[in-house]
Formats: C-alpha cells, sequence, structure tokens
DNA sequence: TAGATTGTTAATCGATTAACAATC
DNA sequence: TAGATTGTTAATCGATTAACAATC
C-alpha cells in the first residue's frame, strides 16, 4: 500500500508508458528522453512519474525495461487477472467480447448478461449470455469486481444498480448516461459523441490551440 | 472567433452539460446549482465554464435551457453536421456503424473503409464499404475532416496517415498505440484496456482515493 | 424592496516544467 | 575520471474553489 498519494493525472500515464515499452526486450536500458519519445510525452515527466513508483532508474544510464515493466504492472495491479462482466450484448458488447485486448488480456471476460430472451442462454466467444436478473447474484460467486456497461442509456442507471449489489468496484460505461452511484464505485465513462465533440471545437478553433 | 483560451478540462466539460440538459424543454429556467446536479459538478465550476461563453444566465434567477444548447452547440460548432470516416469494419467498426449516437446525431458516416477484399463493396447501415487506398482520395471529394480509425494496432499508423494526406483535422482512435501526426490533427484516443487498467488502480487503491 | 443567483475576482490547490546536485 | 542521466527540488503555470459585489 503506498504512503502518498501518486497524481490521477500520473495513473492514466502509466498504461500508456506500459503499452509504449511491451515489446520491447526486457534487458534493454533506455533513457528517459526515448522512453517519453515512444509514449508521447517529455523526458521530465516520465522521470517525474516514474518517482512515485521509488528508485527504478540507473543514474548515468536510464531505465531497465524489464524492471519497469514489472513495477507498472504492479502499481496498476495487473500482476494478476480480473474477471469482469459485460452488460448489454448488443453490437458493441458483442464486438467487446471479442475484442483482443480483453480476451488475451489481463481483462477476461467471465460474465455476460442481456435482457432479451432470445439472446440469454447463447453463447459468445465462450460466454454464455445470462439473464440480466441474475447480476446480483452470480458476480459475487464468479468472483467478478469490473463492470461493463453497452446497454441503451434508459436501462444503464438499473444496471449499474444490479452490478453494485453484486458488488463491482468498478464500472466501465459505454452508455451516454451520467451513472450515479456511492463514491466507492469507480466509474469510468466512454462516451463517443462526446469525445467527437471535443474534437469538433478543437479542429475549428485552429488559431488558439 | 474567441478572443481568449478556453481551458481544454472546460471544453471536455461542455458535451456532458449539453447532454444533461438535452431532454428538458428550453423554456425551463434552472439555476447552476439544479444544472450542476444533472451533470454530476458544482455551481461554481459550471458558472465559471459558462462565463467563458459571456453572459448567459439571468441574474437571480438562473439559466435559460434553451439558450444554454444553443451556445454550447455553437461553441462545440455541432451546430451544423459533421461527417466522419470509419475505416475498419470489424466488429467494432461495425458496432459504430450503427451506434445510435452516430447514426442519427450530429456526426453522420459518410465513408467506410476496408482492406479485406471480402467486405469492399458491401453495404452495411447504407454505407457501402470501400478499400481503404481510396481514403487520400475520397475524403476530400466528401468534405470528411474526422476519421474514426477501428483497424488492429498494426496498421492503424499506416491508416492515420491516409487519412491525414486525406485532410482530415482530427482522428478518433481506437487502436492501442501511439499515432504520430503533425501538431495541428487532433488526436483522441480510446483505449479500453487502458481504462480498464486504471479502474484497476483505483480500486485497489482503496484507502487513499 | 427582499431574496436569489449570477458573473467575476482572489485564494487555494495541484500539476507541469526547468534546473541541477547526486551518482552510475 | 568524464560523460550521461537519474531523482528531486524549486519555479511556473493552470485549474478549482470560495467568496461576494452586481443585479435580476
Amino acid at each position: 500500500m503506498l504512503k502518498f498519494k501518486i497524481p490521477e493525472v500520473a495513473i492514466e500515464r502509466f498504461p500508456i508508458y506500459l503499452r509504449s515499452i511491451d515489446n520491447l526486450p526486457d534487458n534493454f536500458i533506455l533513457s528517459s528522453n526515448k522512453i517519453a519519445k515512444l509514449a508521447g510525452t517529455t523526458a521530465n515527466q516520465l522521470r517525474k512519474d516514474l518517482s512515485y513508483l521509488g528508485w527504478l532508474g540507473i543514474r548515468g544510464k536510464g531505465y531497465k525495461i524489464g524492471k519497469l515493466k514489472k513495477e507498472i504492472a504492479r502499481i496498476l495491479n495487473i500482476d494478476k487477472k480480473w474477471k469482469v462482466a459485460i452488460v448489454g450484448v448488443g453490437k458493441l458488447g458483442s464486438a467487446l467480447l471479442a475484442y483482443p485486448g480483453l480476451k488475451k488480456g489481463k481483462f477476461q471476460v467471465e460474465l455476460a448478461f442481456d435482457n432479451d430472451p432470445l439472446k440469454i442462454g447463447k453463447t459468445i466467444e465462450k460466454v454464455t449470455i445470462q439473464n440480466v436478473e441474475k447480476i446480483p447474484e452470480l458476480l459475487p460467486l464468479h468472483r467478478v469486481k469490473i463492470g461493463i456497461i453497452t446497454t441503451p442509456s434508459e436501462v444503464a442507471q438499473d444496471v449499474a444498480d444490479k452490478l453494485i449489489k453484486g458488488k463491482v468496484r468498478g464500472i466501465l460505461n459505454f452508455a451516454p448516461v451520467q451513472l450515479a452511484a456511492p463514491k466507492r464505485i469507480k466509474i469510468r465513462n466512454v462516451d463517443i459523441s462526446i469525445l467527437l465533440e471535443t474534437v469538433s471545437f478543437f479542429i475549428t478553433q485552429k488559431s488558439l490551440f
């Protein structure tokens, strides 16, 4: 457990660092400058961020890739596997079920839910679709701590409530609504329209940004 | 055109404000406090953000919903429609093609591309899939200024280069790679693994965050 | 007018950048 | 040792929060 608070923004950069060095050999030693280039940031920021994890580098040389991978994975708690549940097996939900980053990564889709009787019972990507009503019951049984919501907006809050009853600790929400939930639940929203809207702003304010 | 710089973080909140009031009647007048609650922020922050857009409220009363919608839409440049191109019509790409937020919203999928001969020529959601090689040629012809990348990582950079040749101004990238591009191109990354990794961190550091 | 709420200023907080002593 | 690069401190920058005069 950490004794001090790592800035949220730094936490969000760690996965990018990890991804940037992921296919480099463990015995490579790279300077902060080189790694920063790969990750699309600056050497100063990289060193600052890494300093939150302790002494990772070798003065005069750089950072050993193997050690870096291990330490970042450790702080992100992805040295072990996480089981996740997907709720809403429409087009987006099915796409996520088959998504390589989820399929073979540190996050494994253990359960899938839908409210459509035609879908319940079917098996996609080795996961059998269950009735949404079973969420509160099945999640603790399978030790699932993260839920992914890919339902229409109208039912997203109801699904979130069920997930919370099922004792999830985090939710990745693709429905374009603001979910209400206790503070202890970590919610990440992915709203494609919102992303496009900010793009829209920036590409027309050319002279100022 | 703006005379001063609106903070990036504020820009990213405007779409959320818009979404929060979207289904309220135009003639309603709500206080910053009420709107902030809907959007999941504070009255202070909302007023500060809105102040960048000018005098929008009525002292002693609140903000007229209709005016707010119009002004936020104007600043985000979504009072007009944007045409977008999707590259990579796999599971995720197809899901986005059918995504309601894109289908009937301010962003219309005008073009779709793939490199798979079996897919080229087929029509999904009224959009005919074209050969990726045609990106630089077709984009300017259709006045498409935003590209969405839903290809495997290996070809994402190549696709980005083609989009840039086709004169896009912004890219929404779902491939888990850091894209290289000139500064004038606005890139937004959506990496599902990265999002889950930050969730993973936060739900284990319970006592500090 | 009295009450309410805005728009804005000032104070606080936090993150980024620059710089450099420590040290491999 | 000389050169290089870390880890960290201090300076800068920017965003959030608090507070309140202006005003509907």
